[in-house]
RNA sequence: CGGGGCGUAGCGCAGUCUGGCAGCGCACCUGCCUUGGGAGCAGGGGGUCGGAGGUUCAAAUCCUCUCGCCCCGACCA
């Protein structure tokens, strides 16, 4: 513990790989490429699935699970879909020592199982719509991964529905992108760009991808969400028709959607600082943390029963931690904690006890305050509430303040190689000039916002009309 | 897959060149003492030196083979 972080302007990626095993949330595992999730990472999923799981099932969608193992021959049924993915799946060959009839591949993602299944389920409208969620976790055999951000294994949501028209299908992928932003901003407080995916970066097998973009400290973008709609591709592939009003058959339109435990790298890059993480409010856990301080057996028992009484009044509506080791000093605690994110912390000692108050430390600004014990509750709830609002803020300004308008491609290049973040620039569209991007200077279009202002201009490559800007970053 | 580095206590490392008691820091355990920003002192536990083979009176150290991991370059949430 006694380990120090490596500072963020030393080495980004170092100070991403400290934070995250120094602060416990994750350990790398003796399988490559795979790790643990310790507890205090994993309590932020939690938070994640637990407020996802509300706005999805406010909007109608359910949760179910399907197996981990897909027969060979699903996965060859969507040409797009296994050219996307056969090189980066792992292949069960062997059952109870016996070399098996056909492989199963464990899952990289759900869609074959899942249209399986609903051929089964869908024969009318009647049937529709289908909306249906899981939580589970897939697999990828990735060459080269980082804590949270990209491993073999990672936890996820699928979100697999079945529509009876193209635009229910676009709606609803739509409206999941909406939850996502909602989610990533009023919770997570990372704002992000909502918009669409190129040609290039869309999902295999999508009609199109629609995606969620965050900017980390480093000024590099990070794919937050995604949700496509995958058009009448799978339902092709396996054989889902339904029967309209008319008693015509018809091929049924589907969506598939998904955030994963990435969106924990995505909190860690967005709020940490050299003296640790910094858990926004609404996805903390344990919210506030009180450290005792005392000198000799009659200040420790005042202070404690002060503490314990400012512990109970808390707990009507926090998770509060009374940190009453005696092994540790006080200087020892703040560390720990802020190293943890824990976003508020409460400094009780003689002193304060005295003053009928105590000092309050904002994990996110680390300022003190001196609070009056009286009224407490509220301190600590209009704290938590300003600190949350607070640290969207400051993630967009940061965001806005790095975001540059660029209509010249030298220029171009040159921002991109000497500062790094999120390029606003006309494309006409054509794919070769998004690669002409990628390979002179590694960055892709992360997506065509939504808000796209309607704006002629010239293709920041090739010169040619363009009908409005589009977002071009480095990525994770 | 191409280039580079490393395997010695839970973690980080020294020792390897020049063979000869397996060490240091942190962490851990016990006790004392401390507590408003990562304390101090004393004592203690903990090792198939990545693995196999070879050379030698003697191998962490020399030789051969092997396994694994990390970092940097082409693909992906």
């Amino acid at each position: 513990m006694a380990e120090k972080i490596t500072p963020r302007n030393v080495d980004y990626s170092r100070w991403y790989t400290d934070v995250i095993l120094q602060a416990k949330l994750a350990d790398y595992s003796p399988v490559k490429g795979a790790m643990v999730i310790r507890p205090n990472g994993y309590a932020i999923w939690e938070m994640i699935q637990q407020n996802l799981n509300r706005m999805f099932k406010e909007t109608g969608h359910e949760n179910a699970y399907f197996p981990l193992l897909i027969p060979e021959s699903f996965m060859h049924k969507e040409a797009e879909h296994v050219e996307g993915f056969s090189p980066e799946c792992a292949v069960v060959t062997i059952g109870g020592g016996e070399k098996l009839e056909e492989p199963l591949y464990i899952r990289p993602t759900s869609e074959t199982i899942i249209w399986s299944m609903y051929k089964k389920w869908i024969m009318s409208y009647r049937d529709l719509p289908i909306l249906i969620n899981q939580w589970a976790n897939v697999l990828r055999w990735e060459l080269r991964t980082r804590l949270f951000l990209r491993t073999s294994e990672f936890l996820w949501q699928e979100g697999h529905t079945a529509h009876a028209t193209y635009d229910e299908a676009e709606e609803e992928t739509k409206l999941i992108l909406n939850i996502y932003k909602k989610f990533a901003e009023e919770f997570l407080a990372i704002p992000v760009i909502a918009g669409k995916k190129s040609d290039a970066e869309k999902f295999a097998g999508a009609l199109h991808t629609y995606s969620i973009e965050a900017m980390m400290q480093d000024k590099k973008a990070l794919q937050a969400g995604t949700s496509h709609n995958l058009g009448q591709n799978f339902a092709k592939a396996f054989d889902v028709k339904f029967q309209d009003k008319d008693g015509q058959l018809q091929y049924v339109w589907a969506t598939s959607w998904g955030v994963s435990t990435r969106l924990i790298g995505a909190l860690i890059m967005t709020h940490g600082d050299d003296n640790g993480v910094v858990i926004p409010p609404k996805v903390a856990q344990k919210q506030v943390v009180i450290v005792p301080i005392w000198r000799g057996e009659e200040e420790k028992k005042q202070v404690l029963a002060y503490a314990d009484e400012v512990r109970t009044e808390l707990r009507k509506e926090f998770n509060v931690i009374l940190d009453d080791r005696e092994q540790f000093k006080p200087g020892y605690k703040f560390a720990e904690w802020e190293l943890q994110g824990i976003p508020l912390r409460l400094e009780i000692g003689p002193k304060d006890v005295a003053k009928d108050g105590m000092v309050l430390v904002r994990r996110d600004t680390l300022k003190k305050d001196f609070v009056a014990k009286a009224g407490i509750l509220e301190t600590v709830r209009q704290t938590l509430n300003l600190m949350q609002k607070e640290m969207l803020e400051r993630a967009r300004q940061f965001q806005q303040q790095n975001t540059h308008q660029v209509d010249d491609y030298v220029e171009f290049k040159k921002i991109i190689e000497e500062q790094g973040g999120f390029l606003n620039s006309h494309w006409c569209g054509d794919p070769d000039c998004e690669a002409k991007v990628k390979a002179d200077t590694k960055a892709t279009i992360r997506n065509i916002p939504f808000d796209q202002k309607a704006e002629k201009g010239k293709c920041i490559v090739c010169g040619k009309e363009s009908e409005g800007r589009v977002i071009f970053a480095k990525a994770y």
